[in-house]
DNA sequence: TTTTAGCACTCAGGGAAAGAGAGTGCTAAG
DNA sequence: CTTAGCACTCTCTTTCCCTGAGTGCTAAAA
């Protein structure tokens, strides 16, 4: 049953309320917030009937009436209104996320505080490779008797390096003969199809050079396996600590080790859509069906993908929580848009 | 004024007992847990003069003692007994620590938090060089007209890598020369040092080189400051909401704050001592001054050095919370030792 | 002089009782 | 269909009282 026009004004006006209250609201109140001259008495019947149809609850008898997750979620989809970011404010974000250029984690990290702070609630951010990441060069370096480095460069452009130490003496002549090794047998390799071409030389080189080999695939593919994993941070966790609805400790205490040990169950974005939001017991995770999560995802170049998330009480401002979160997002992904302004090689750092 | 035997030993037991049940302690449980049969009378008047001398204090006239900062110390520097680890405890602990072989700062982590959830406290850790870093070597080598790899070695031997965009097309020919002045020119700087090196050699080199060389040289300045920076990292902060200490949540939102955003401020280690024990108000910063830290030192190979530190109410159990910790500074100490495991070169990662 | 038993006293914590206030549901009139 | 009026409900706060743990003091015993 479609609700009529004057039954969604109310549940507008009591939603935003308690957004910003966080006490139930009465019918007094609500007859005064709204634009149209009705006494509280045709708001009572209003909403008795809001409740009946599951779109508001009455913690008890004589209390004012308090969203339920499915009128936050109506109000999500009909009736909040687009929250337009201030131009200072867009601004802001804008300057912050262009200030740090660092290693891509940081960046992240620094964007998830930045949004943390700005909406009062606890953010947590990630990243991860779209497709699976392969080997695409190896170089090798000699640096004395028993050292030498080893550059490797991803299909995604990345680069990593790492000091060898060599168990036994390999003459730096050597080197470019097992760089070009490298180079010819363990090229755009996933980290499984490296372990099986390692097997498929082990005859043809000397078995001391092949101790080398194996240590540098063995880095290798760890590097491979790191760069896919995806590693989910939390930032500004003790924000809730403000909120009302987490004064009891014990709650609070469930969420905060929730964020810090369970962050991996934290909802991510759709395939298709480039934002989520989710309401109470919307969640899987136990821990959260008492909150609500606003994720959005953005671009890494074109060869990873990262996601932009709040935690927040099911009383969230979505409104303007997920203005905010868009323009981060939006933000981010012009940041590490490769294509634009040339000096930025810092972006594709790890 | 030197307390009596009897003093000592009653103080010692207020504050084990006080340690474990977090509740004031009255004198007819002392009387109980005390070796020598007193009456209850007398473990009264000596409690009495306890107080009157700074190292007991009573919440109200008529509840038990409470052991002051004063006392904890005189308990910390005096009598308390070395704790000694289970043999099986220890094996976990290096067990645990063994099994990672990552990053550095992720090592680090998960010490940390390792730690944390040993003690059922929040740790902090953190890394730092022991002097100041210096370039030690670098590498170009060619991708394609428009993209060069940047491969910097510096003095702890550690490799930084990075993939360069060119803004102006530079022949491949072209890099070793550049090489080659970088390791003539910008050897052995320090961040400070490679600014003005970078003057010296502006006259020449033409243009379009030297546009490739400041971004380089910006680049070495970034990593080596980066490098020198401690960054710390807090784990388990949520542990404190257990805590019955920490039941009020205006405070445990004020250490938490504190974890989190002003965790530079947390104490280290004497240049000398191994290890340092802060109590109550022994601590500079504000929101320490209802809590203890305990924090000890480890060696990360011979440049640099780091700490573990443990924070939680100052009835801590100082015993176990300082026993373990030098076992884990011990165990990290020697997870770092580079004489030692020839297998081992990872853990020089970035 | 030190220790002990005895006893009155203090004070925090918990529970019951009472009052206030906000808000409802219902009824009857507009 | 809307509104005014009114009795009713229920939480929250305050107050009061009681209980119990633990003390401090005094006077006797060692």
């Amino acid at each position: 049953m479609e609700l009529t026009d004057r039954k969604k004004q109310i549940l507008k006006v009591v939603v935003e309320d308690y957004i910003q209250t966080a006490e139930p609201v009465g019918s007094k109140a609500i007859a005064g917030q709204m634009g149209t001259a009705v006494s509280s008495a045709t708001i009572r019947n209003e909403l008795a009937e809001l409740v009946e149809l599951g779109y508001l609850e009455q913690p008890h008898t004589s209390a004012g009436r308090v969203p339920s997750p499915r009128g936050y979620r109506m109000y999500v989809n009909e009736l909040m209104e687009q929250h337009r970011l201030s131009l200072d404010e867009t601004e802001r974000i804008n300057r912050g996320l262009h200030l740090k250029m660092e290693e891509l984690d940081r960046v992240i990290a620094a964007a998830g505080q930045m949004l943390s702070s700005f909406e009062g609630y606890p953010t947590y951010v990630a990243a991860a490779g779209k497709k699976q990441l392969r080997t695409r060069r190896f170089e090798l370096l000699p640096v004395d008797d028993s050292n030498c480095i080893l550059v490797m460069m991803m299909s995604d452009d990345r680069v990593k390096s790492q000091l060898l130490r060599l168990q036994l003496k390999v003459p730096g002549d050597k080197l470019p003969m097992l760089s070009n090794l490298l180079n010819s047998h363990f090229v755009a390799a996933t980290p499984d199809e490296m372990n099986l071409r390692l097997m498929d030389v082990s005859e043809q080189i000397e078995p001391a050079l092949f101790l080398l080999l194996s240590q540098i695939v063995a880095y290798a593919t760890r590097v491979l396996e790191d760069s896919a994993r995806r590693e989910v941070q939390t930032l500004g966790a003790s924000q809730i600590l403000r909120l009302p609805e987490f004064q009891d400790v014990g709650k609070a205490h469930e969420l905060m080790r929730f964020l810090a040990e369970g962050k991996e169950n934290l909802p991510t974005t759709d395939e298709d859509g480039p934002m989520k939001i989710l309401i109470g017991p919307e969640n899987v995770s136990d821990a959260l069906r008492d909150s609500s999560v606003v994720v959005a995802s953005y671009d890494i170049g074109d060869n990873m993908r990262g996601i932009i998330g709040v935690v927040g009480p099911t009383r969230m401002d979505y409104a303007t929580v997920a203005a905010r979160l868009s323009c981060f997002a939006a933000g981010l992904t012009r940041l590490f848009d490769t294509n634009e302004l040339p000096p930025k090689e810092e972006k594709r750092n790890e």
